[in-house]
Order: C-alpha cells, then structure tokens, then sequence
DNA sequence: ACATTTGTTAACCATTTGGTTAAACTATTT
DNA sequence: AAATAGTTTAACCAAATGGTTAACAAATGT
C-alpha cells in the first residue's frame, strides 16, 4: 500500500539526522531508517546524499531568512525592530535548537555552496537597513553608530547562546531548566542593552 | 633517518584536520598526508582517531581555557576583565579561527565526552567571578545584574563573529578585510557596551 | 661489531557507506 | 481484467576508511 507522504518523511528526517549530525556524520541508513523506509527510497525521491542535504540546507535557510528580513525590509523603527526581532528568533530558535547550528556550521564547510543562497532573491539584503539607520541618525533618533556592528551585537547576542549550547552550559554550569529562564530573561535583556546603546 | 619531531608533525596536523574538518569530516589519509608520513604512523603514535582526537581536543581546550580564567580568577576589577578579555580573546581568535568553532561543535555532539573536562581543574570556574560581581555591586560600582548573562554577553559578542563567520559575511556582505577591521573596531566596542550597561 | 629497541613503509584487511539493481508489490489506466 | 506506471524491498556492489601486519631501516646500548 502506498504511503503518499513517504517524501515527506525522509525530508522530515533527514532534517533531524542532518541538522544533529551534520553533512559529513550524517548517515543514509540513520536517515532511512528514522523515516522507517528502505534506504533505496532515499535514492528513488532524493537522487543522492548531496541533493537530500540540499534540500535540508534550503528548507532551514528559508526558515531562518525570514527573521533576519524582518529586520531588514519591514517598516519599523530600529527599536521596534531590535525588541520584536529578539523576541521572535529566541522563540523560533527554543522550537528549533539544532537549525542556527546547521546553518553555520554547514556554511563554514561549504563556501562557494552556500554562496548560491547568499546570491539568490530569498538572501537577506541589509541594503535598506542601512539607509534607516543613517535616517535615524540624521533624524537624531541614534547616535552615529556602524549599522553592521550593531547588526553583528544583535545577532551575537541572539545566536550565540545556542550555537554554543555545550559550551555556555559546560562553563557557566547551567542546566536546562536555568538555560531556558535565562533565555527568557535575554528577550527583554538584549533589546535594553542594545536600545541604551544607540538612542541618543 | 629518523626525524625527531615526528609526533608534534602528526599533531600538528591532525590539529589543522580536525579544526577544520571536524571529528566526523577529518580523514586520517589528510592527516597523513599534511603530516607528510605514512598513515600507520598515526597508529603508531597515537593508537586510534579517537585517541588523536582527544589529544587535539585537548590541546584546543587548554589553548582556550584560560582566557576564560583570566576573567574568573585575575584580581583585575570587572571592568578590567571585561577590556582585557575582549582584546586578548579577539586577538588570539583571529590567529586561531577555527579553534572556538571545532571546540563548540565537538562539544555539542559529544556531551558526555565534554563533561569530563568541565569536571577536571584545567575547567574554568565562575564561583570567584560571582563573588566579585556581588562585591562591586554592594560597593555601588555596578548595577545590580546577573554575573551569568553578563558572562553570555560577552562570549557571544566576542566569539559569535568567529563561530558563525560564513553566515556573518554572507548576510552583512563583507570581505575579508572588512570583517578583519570590524573585529580590530571591536576590541574597543565591545567594553564600551558592556561596561555602560552594568556601570552605576 | 652485534643485538636490541625504535621508527617507518607498503601492502593488506574488515567494515562502513553511498549507491544500484532486479524483482515484487500497489495503484491507475484502458 | 489486463496492461501500465509508480512505489517498495532485499540483495548486492564498489569505493572509502580506520586499522593491522610483516618486513625493513635507523638508532642505541653493550
């Protein structure tokens, strides 16, 4: 009987043993059979290992770019856009812990792959930030500051805590239940430090 | 002829594999071969890819460690350690670039194994570092503010450019020498901020 | 000078791994 | 219902990979 969502499935998991393990620890048969299908299924929807990571590495990437678009072409003040961003990544990144790793790590791996989606429509461009922020400057809302170091702070702050998961709980000795209050502190956190920062 | 340094050649270069590549990535034929010997002399030296693993952990860990300690035991005032730390860690970073991300990736997807050197001495301890945030807060130097997300706040600013470079790059579109001036720009930023948000 | 220990190599081995094939099974079309 | 097209499986394959072996070379101790 055919299983119209077998697809599916192996997207599904290829996502989780993907995004855990990474490209080159990740294993066709730890996939297949996390999609509790034959391992020759992979090969019948997905032709290889390299075009089932693409299509892994695309569908995070289109996840997580519209967060940072968010920032980059809504029309909110720079505030409002620092408060809701903060918020809304910590949120999407508690749901899914494993993505910003992925991301980062399989673009360090992977350059000139990963340049096809920084070339592409769907690639963040922080041109219009950047006019709002000398706006705001000139408006004499922000005092004059660099808008890709305040980018960088903002991402820092947001991202690090869960790309380096491990770390941060091995050497601040947190446990899951701290980590995640703290996590919620930083909603409100982050966007104070980083506002006090720049208002003039 | 027997050369001499034939160990530390293996280790060097296992050193630049696995920083690189990663436990899962790395190869014990690269490692031969940038070491410039037969593979059975990684057997020889160091029994198995584990154990060569290990000792490049280990390496990277004591080479990071005690940046950490600098800010957790030095008797500098906090916000000493705050400035120094910055310029010291962005400085070494940038000599090291793949040392913060192969110590974080390992870490994350060997807990177990991560646990036994957060559990050993060489493992930074933050216990003096609280107490001296509770000391200068009492003494009205600082606001009062919660050591652990002042220490998170810093790492991330400090080590998220490293970790996460190819996204970092490809979203805010820079070059190297953009990134390597933005990071030098940093040493001074990054206290700055810090210190104005926790300053009474 | 000789024996012993240490270092090094080429060839080999077993297992893992991504990928293929041919046959069976299921659904759809005619 | 027969033919056709699409889906699934078990068995298989070749290459890659971590690891071993046996013979050889170099250094070291006696």
């Amino acid at each position: 009987m055919k299983d119209q969502s077998t697809e599916e499935n192996i997207l599904k998991a290829a996502i989780s043993v993907f995004q855990k393990k990474g490209m080159a620890g990740a294993r066709m048969q730890e996939i297949a059979d996390e999609a509790k299908i034959n391992k020759a299924m992979l090969h019948y929807y997905y032709k290889s290992k390299q075009k089932l990571f693409e299509a892994v590495f695309r569908q995070a990437f289109e996840k997580f770019a519209p967060h940072i678009n968010q920032v980059f072409n809504s029309d909110k003040s720079v505030f409002e856009k620092i408060t809701e961003f903060t918020d809304s990544y910590i949120s999407f990144v508690m749901e899914n812990p494993y993505l910003p790793n992925f991301l980062i790590q399989e673009i360090n791996n992977n350059p000139e792959f990963a340049d096809l989606f920084f070339g592409s429509e769907i690639a963040p461009n922080p041109l219009r930030f950047k006019k709002q922020i000398a706006e705001e400057i000139e408006m004499g809302i922000l005092k004059p500051i660099d808008p890709k170091q305040l980018l960088l702070n903002l991402f820092s702050l947001t991202a690090f805590s869960f790309v380096g998961t491990g770390l941060v709980r091995g050497i601040l000795n947190l446990d899951e239940k701290t980590f995640k209050s703290m996590m919620e502190e930083r909603k409100i956190l982050i966007p104070e430090l980083l506002i006090n920062s720049i208002k003039k």
